[in-house]
DNA sequence: ATGGTTGTGTTACAA
């Protein structure tokens, strides 16, 4: 069984006891961060080697920042999302490890609606989805996860009304997502368990945590060839209800072996 | 209570 887990961390650097902990704790073969807010040099990468990781960093000063760490090689990594060569921000790595090419993504948080902020994040995710489209032609094994920033529908958040004019929430932003699973990406989590209050972020402010007032936000999307090995996915919600969390929390797939022969073993 | 919290990196901005 292979683990992948996507984790917008909130800074790795503040977030480090929180990391080393939960890498301890549960184990996950492939990780993907986001939010390292920390340029390539100053990554903490001896302390999380120590623990048995390869890491694939693409970093950024004070804001982005996003990395993979794998217990398996590390091979032909990507570090833009194609499609715009004038964009500097750090949202996007993707590499191949352990017979499954990943991708952390990072999407524009997107508020307030009426500004070119919101407008940064449409093109980002129309960028996602004309890449993630040639992406599927390849028929890999392919798992693009990260920080989407977009709540697929009412049942992902807690107060529906309250956020239908937040870019997380948007129809637009609602609508890009829905494409994404239209050209034939498997929410994982949601095509294992149903219903409300299943949730990935808290924010910091007004108890939110303690109210259980949450937004599912973090997505594994899974190619066809990845939906057919998978096996569990889960939502952990210890490591934001420890000191000094970040906002989120980790979100995991368990895909079965890969077998490199039809005939299997 | 016209607010609240966290992180970066200088005191404003992003989330």
């Amino acid at each position: 069984m292979l683990t992948i887990a996507t984790w917008n961390v909130n800074s790795i650097r503040a977030r480090l006891p929180r990391i080393i902990e939960w890498l301890h704790e549960a184990s996950p073969d492939i990780v993907l961060l986001q939010e390292t807010k920390v340029i390539n040099e100053n990554f903490p990468s001896e302390e999380i080697e120590d623990l048995g990781y390869n890491i694939a960093k693409k970093g950024q000063k004070s804001y982005n920042g996003v990395a993979i760490l794998s217990k398996f090689s590390i091979e032909d990594v990507v570090y833009n999302l194609p499609g715009d060569q004038s964009d500097e921000q750090a949202r996007y790595i993707e590499a191949f490890t352990k017979n499954v090419r990943v991708a952390s993504v990072y999407v524009p948080n997107g508020n307030p609606t009426l500004t070119d902020k919101f407008d940064y994040k449409l093109a980002w995710m129309d960028r996602l989805i004309k890449y993630a489209k040639e992406k599927l032609s390849q028929e890999d094994v392919l798992v693009i996860a990260g920080d989407y920033n977009v709540c697929p529908s009412s049942l992902d958040v807690y107060d529906p009304s309250g956020w239908v004019d937040d870019a997380l929430c948007h129809p637009e932003t609602r609508k890009r997502f829905r494409t994404l699973l239209n050209l034939g990406f498997t929410d994982a989590f949601r095509a294992l368990y149903s219903g409300p209050g299943f949730y990935s972020f808290w924010d910091y402010t007004g108890g939110a945590w303690q109210k259980d007032f949450g937004l599912r936000i973090d997505h594994l999307l899974l190619s066809p060839e990845a939906a057919d090995l998978l096996n569990d996915s889960g939502i952990d919600k210890n490591p934001r209800a420890k000191e000094k969390p970040s906002d989120h929390t980790p979100v995991w797939i368990q895909l079965k072996q890969i077998c490199s022969s039809s005939l299997g073993t």
